[in-house]
Formats: structure tokens, sequence, C-alpha cells
DNA sequence: TTCTTACTGTAACTTTTGTTACTTAAAGGA
DNA sequence: TCCTTTAAGTAACAAAAGTTACAGTAAGAA
């Protein structure tokens, strides 16, 4: 563990800090489609990404879900951060988009680091930041872009976090993370396909070009 | 400017730092519509908000807006901080929706508090979490809800944040912060009206039951 | 192989939201 | 007072998104 630790942390942390992570943490490989927090849990660790995608996701009452944003290599979730101090329930359920490996750091420590740790201080700054600004960016997309730009956006998103030019989905799965119904998103990708923007297939999108 | 500091925020800081608080911050009354922020400028002080509300919005390429959610008494802006570090220009707009008294704090000092003094990091880290959150429920409110429940909910706010049953906002200007038209926001407000929710009128709106 | 299930395509229709255009009316200045 | 500006009401239409229903087909199970 310590030395994907130093590999994707090293810059970042000093070797005290990556040594007491390296004691109190648990090194962790799951597989896509893995559920790693669902809403309303509580909160026992925060996850310092090595390689791989987590993708966030909002529930609204009825169940349908909303795609917020990925986290990928050198992220954590600022959402568990922000939830460990006020000892809250998970606003969000997070899944693995890929085969993930990841560190998981106990809560408790958190505030000793924060005090202790001026690099640590700074790479808990760092995700909100990076956070408020994704959250910001899903806010435009949603407000400011219809549905066909949103889908665009969300296969170019999805081709980027997969490394994989074929989106490996049901329209409906898709639909789901756009909070859209399967018929529209049928009907929009057939478009794009028309374009010569993709080739869709059964179970997966081939794309061609996005831009 | 003392007092002022010691009535809202003694209990969450240490005299030392609401002495240090004292020295560099500035003390500001601006009136209901000053622009505080702008998209794109640099940012030099932190808000500590005394009484009133301020308005944060977001803007399109196009320069249509949205209203991302209201600082209140006891908050600060957690964009500002964010933006602090990173040196980055402004992602948001800020406007005093009343006439607000606050205190500017340089941004120089942050990162000293910071380390210096742990309920000055508590504040920090609440302040990112109470935003986190008051992002994701406009994010609902944006993906999960009509234009018709959206209007309720602006309503709604608009009246509490401003302590006024009467909404004093021409329909144009409500459409610019629920980013729509002015013709549907009309439309809407009508069925509204004759649900016996509020009674319109020339530049204002009057709430009689918005549950 | 056949059968069943899940995925996709498509038509027809509804609802919601946005647009254009025009009218009426209130407010405030000259 | 009249005139100009701005706000609000409304109709008619257009576009976007959601819904229902059904058909065709690929994939995997029996």
């Amino acid at each position: 563990m310590i030395q994907e630790l130093k590999q994707n942390y090293g810059q970042l942390f000093e070797d005290d800090l990556l040594n007491e992570i390296a004691q109190v943490g648990t090194y962790k490989e799951v597989p896509a489609g893995f559920k790693l927090m669902e809403i309303g849990s509580y909160i026992k660790g925060m996850p310092l990404l090595i390689s791989g995608a987590i993708k966030i996701l909002r529930d609204d009452k009825e169940g349908d879900e909303l795609l917020l944003y990925y986290l990928e290599k050198g992220d954590t979730c600022s959402m568990t951060m922000s939830c460990c101090l006020g000892q809250t329930k998970s606003e969000i359920r997070a899944i693995a988009e890929t085969d993930t490996k990841l560190i998981m750091v106990p809560v408790q420590k958190m505030e000793l680091w924060t005090s202790k740790y001026k690099s640590w201080r700074n790479f808990v700054f760092e995700s909100y930041h990076t956070r408020l600004n994704e959250m910001l960016h899903t806010i435009d997309t949603i407000a400011f872009n219809n549905m066909d730009q949103r889908l665009l956006n969300y296969l170019r998103e999805k081709s980027r976090v997969n490394k994989d030019n074929s989106i490996r989905n049901t329209h409906q799965e898709i639909a789901g993370e756009l909070h859209s119904s399967r018929v529209v998103i049928s009907r929009l990708l057939k478009k794009l396909e028309k374009l010569g923007k993709i080739e869709l297939h059964r179970n997966y999108i081939e794309i061609i070009d996005l831009d």
C-alpha cells in the first residue's frame, strides 16, 4: 500500500502523514458497479482514490437518479468529509464506475490531521474547491443545456473516465443517470447517429466523433 | 464593529480571533441591489454576514442568470474562500438582496487563521458543508421539479429572506433568477393566483398562503 | 433448437416550456 | 393634464421532453 500511496500522494503529503495514512488506512480494490456509499447511510471512512473512477449520484423522492460527477485518481469525496464533521448521513450514492483502487481512511483521523498537517489541510481545501466547481458545472449543464447537449457531455465524460470509445450501457441506464426517460434518450441517440457522431449497437454505443 | 462581531460570532470564535478580525476587517453596510462580486473579477475579501441577505447568482454564456442560494446572518461565502486558495477568478455574482451589514476580511489572513485557530478551521469547514448541501438542494430543485414547483419555492424563500409577505419584483426579474421567460412566469403566477395562493399587483406579489 | 427476456426503434400523443405578438393598464415625468 | 415608459395579461404557435403502446430483434436460458 505504501508504494501506491507514495506514487499517487507522494508529492502532496509529507512522509509523516503518508506513514500515518498507511498505518490506519485500508487498501481496497472494488469492481465496477460496486456500491461504496448509500444515501442515508452513515459514513465510516474517507476514500483516497488510487486508480479508477467513482460516480456520485443523487436521488429524488421517487428514487430516480441523477449523475452529479465522477471522482478520479487523486480525488477524495468532499461530501464525505463534509458529512463526517456534522456526523450526518450521506446525501449521495457512490458507485464504482470502473474497477477502482482506493485507500479508506477512518474519519476520526480527519480532525487531528487537519490541525497537524498543513499539507492535509491544503488537500482538504483543494478538494472542497474542485468539488464546488464541479457542482457549479453540474448546475450549468442541467440549467442551461437541453437534453441533447447534456447527452453529448455525458457520452464524452463517460468515454473519458472509462478510457473506452464504447459506452457500455443500455439506453435505460443512460436515461437514469440523466434523469430522463428511455424513449427520449433512444430518440436523441438516433439523432446523433444520423449526424455521424456515434454508432448504436445492442448494449453499447461506439463513439465516432463527438466534436 | 467589535460589538457586532461579538454578538454574531462571539460563541463561534475565541477572543483572540475576534480581536484579529476587528483589527484587519472592515465593517460595511451595503444597500439592497449593491453588487458585491462580479463573475470573472478577482477576490479581495471574504464577507462575514452580520445581518441582511446576499443572493448568489450564476451566469450562462448568453448572460442569462440563475439564482443559486442566499447567504444570511452568520454565513460566509465558501466560493470566495475556495477561490482565494487557488487565486482564481470568481465563478459567481453576489448581489445584496436586502440592506446588508457585513465585515470584510482580507483573504491573506485566511491561511494563517486556518492553522492558528481551531474555531476558524471549524467555521470554514462548516461553511463548506452547508454550501455543498445548499448546492445539492439547488440541483434537486432544478433537476427534479417543474417550473411551477420551482416558482413556489422561489416565492417562499424570497419571502423568508426578505421577511416580507410581498415579493417586490417584476415578473421579468423573477424569470431571470429562475432562468425562464417572463411570459412563462406570468402564466404560472396567474395559475397560483387562481388557486388562491397569491395576489398579483403591479411591481409586487402578495403572498396569501403558499402551502 | 425454441422460448423467454431484455434492448432498441418508432409512432402517436400529451405536457411543459419557450416564443412572438399584441393589448391593456399603471406610474411617473414633463 | 397628457405622454412615455414599463409591467402585466393573453392568445397562438413552436419546440422540447415525457408517455404509452407496440413491434422487431439480439442474447441467453431451457
